[in-house]
DNA sequence: TGCATCTGCTAAATGCTTTTAGCAGGGGGA
DNA sequence: TCCCCCTGCTAAAAGCATTTAGCAGATGCA
């Protein structure tokens, strides 16, 4: 069990040449000099002795671990951003590296500790990602590693990667006036008058901004613009209850899917046959869209492509923030034009 | 930015001491004879140069890495039992470890590929992770760490950590019993006869067992079993449906949420009221239990408890398996007995 | 005074790989 | 013949921390 490691020391030894040469087979050096038939032995003897490198050794050496942190707030704690993370593991696995991950809860202490253990083994980038795109607190300390920042933004690190939540925000809109409906909707989940002075996150300004825009410029206005601060089930049920008793919107444009889950259970508890009395379009593509009947389509957040394009970045050296188209998910939520 | 980083030979230069004393002092080791004005000093010279050690350096030469690899077929990659790493980093967490995690799809290439990432950089220990219970591949590599299988077992590495699913499944025929339903109940997911030679995983079928010695020690039997092999939504609804054309149950067991909720649609629609027309038991606690109206109360798969588990057993060197015990949510899908 | 023991500390080896500098021998050109 | 260059390879250093073995001086005891 206890075997002693195979060291490359062991393997020089059986192909009867030096560490080094054996060093320079194996990590395919490109300009060596080293003979045809050195190599052969080299590797003759590497996969006899099921050698491999000790990772350490080489870090040691060569400052490189093919290692990244990924710290974030709540990532992986939480389902609904993992596929940040499954993103970045996939993308991660693909060049060859291999993935840490730290999650902090947002707690600046427990960042600090994240960020320390990361950069103390030596790892060539690290990725902050947040659960909701935000501003996100980088604790300061020097980082001297390629740095990328995952669903949110910092002052100091300018690359990020965000889902494009402006056009979805226009996507969704079109796809109201592509379905036929230019009138009769009702916006849930925001009002604009009432939340003047609050700011959720610039990621979900943009998606107003994006809606508004489109609204603007096809001339519609809505019915009603339905206000809470939280965006659960439960307060688009009751929002959407409300409603009801005052007038029945053709459309409900929903912030986001889980507001539209809550609404499906208030139409559904009134009578109304979705897509046809009621249509819905929303946001995110959370798992819940698809198993709604009928089901609901949605302005998807790219999670995975995100966490992809974020490792991508990191390895590549980029300097640009990049912002990643979100899909349309088209179900049956909305009549057919 | 670049700055070279500070080493234990600068922090006892400027302590004024040798890198033995330096180093002993650091780490903190018990028996040592070095002065309190040494310690003083050291500590003092390591904080005003901010160093911090060089994780390659020590693990090459203790070859401990404080480092615990998370090998898992689909977890990270799903939202569905992401509660198994989010305990797992956690414990890791409070135990001053750090997880590396890696995802394999279930392919042995990958499983192969990943754990040698992990046994190169000299993990301290190895976590094989999946996402439904079952009997997992183990690369046939030699693996001298630790290691503990996360909801799956293994012939070669005794110590798992699995959800007690016996009792749970024993749990939820108590909660019918207890809301004084004693029968009219249809067992939703599973039928012992059609499914006779199939088979799903250990777990699973420690869950039906529970089921099935809890029903028969309290004289009860299935109004009917309905089978699927699939367990999403739309089975459910299909099922459902299908049972309400020949007898309205009094109440369904749900062999898992997302069934519930496909059951939940199908009995919306037939315009029955939960729990009063008929009530529902599941399990799982998946995050759509607690969307429904009203809440679907579930015996939970304790994904966190059991990633916490599995990296104290590691870091504990323990040596059986381990059952975790299945929560009752309680919510409002049984009536008040 | 002489010897053993303790106290407080350090030199040097060690772990494994990468990389720099350079050696030995053969061939070509002058 | 002499010198230079090329080929094919190696010795040794470097990277940073831990750990073993042991040294110098002080103290205790007879």
């Amino acid at each position: 069990m206890t075997k002693k490691r195979v060291t490359l020391a062991d393997v020089a030894r059986l192909a009867g040449l030096s560490t080094t040469a054996a060093s320079m087979i194996l990590t395919g050096r490109p300009d060596t000099r080293l003979s045809a038939d050195a190599h052969a032995k080299v590797h003759a003897a590497a996969a006899s002795l099921g050698y491999r490198p000790n990772v350490a050794a080489r870090a040691l050496r060569t400052d490189k671990s093919r290692l990244i942190a990924f710290i974030s707030d709540y990532v992986a704690t939480t389902r609904f951003a993992s596929g940040l993370i499954r993103g970045a593991l996939a993308a991660a696995e693909e060049a060859k590296h291999v993935m840490l991950v730290l999650e902090t809860g947002g707690e600046p202490a427990r960042e600090i500790q994240a960020l320390e253990a990361a950069l103390d083994r030596q790892v060539d980038g690290v990725i902050f990602a947040a659960m909701r795109a935000r501003e996100v607190f980088v604790p300061d300390l020097p980082i001297n590693v390629p740095t990328v920042m995952l669903n949110g933004t910092s002052a100091r690190f300018p690359v990020s990667v965000l889902p494009d939540e402006y056009r979805g925000g226009e996507q969704a809109v079109a796809l109201l006036k592509a379905a036929g409906i230019n009138d009769g909707i009702v916006l849930l989940g925001h009002n604009a008058e009432q939340e003047a002075g609050l700011f959720r996150s610039e990621s979900i300004a943009q998606r107003f901004a994006g809606i508004r825009a489109a609204m603007q410029s096809a001339g519609m206005t809505f019915l009603a613009e339905l206000s809470c601060w939280n965006w659960e089930p439960s307060h688009g049920y009751e929002l959407t209850r409300k409603q009801l008793k005052t007038a029945r919107p053709r459309a409900i444009l929903c912030l986001n899917d889980r507001l539209a889950f809550g609404a499906y259970q208030a139409l559904g508890e009134a009578g109304l046959e979705v897509p046809d009395d009621v249509a819905l379009v929303s946001f995110d593509n959370d798992e819940l869209a698809s198993y709604l009947r009928p089901g609901l389509t949605t302005i998807g957040l790219p999670h995975e492509d995100m966490g992809r394009r974020a490792v991508e970045l990191l390895l590549s050296d980029a300097n640009a923030p990049e912002l990643v188209t979100m899909p349309i998910i088209e179900r049956g939520s909305l009549p057919r034009a």
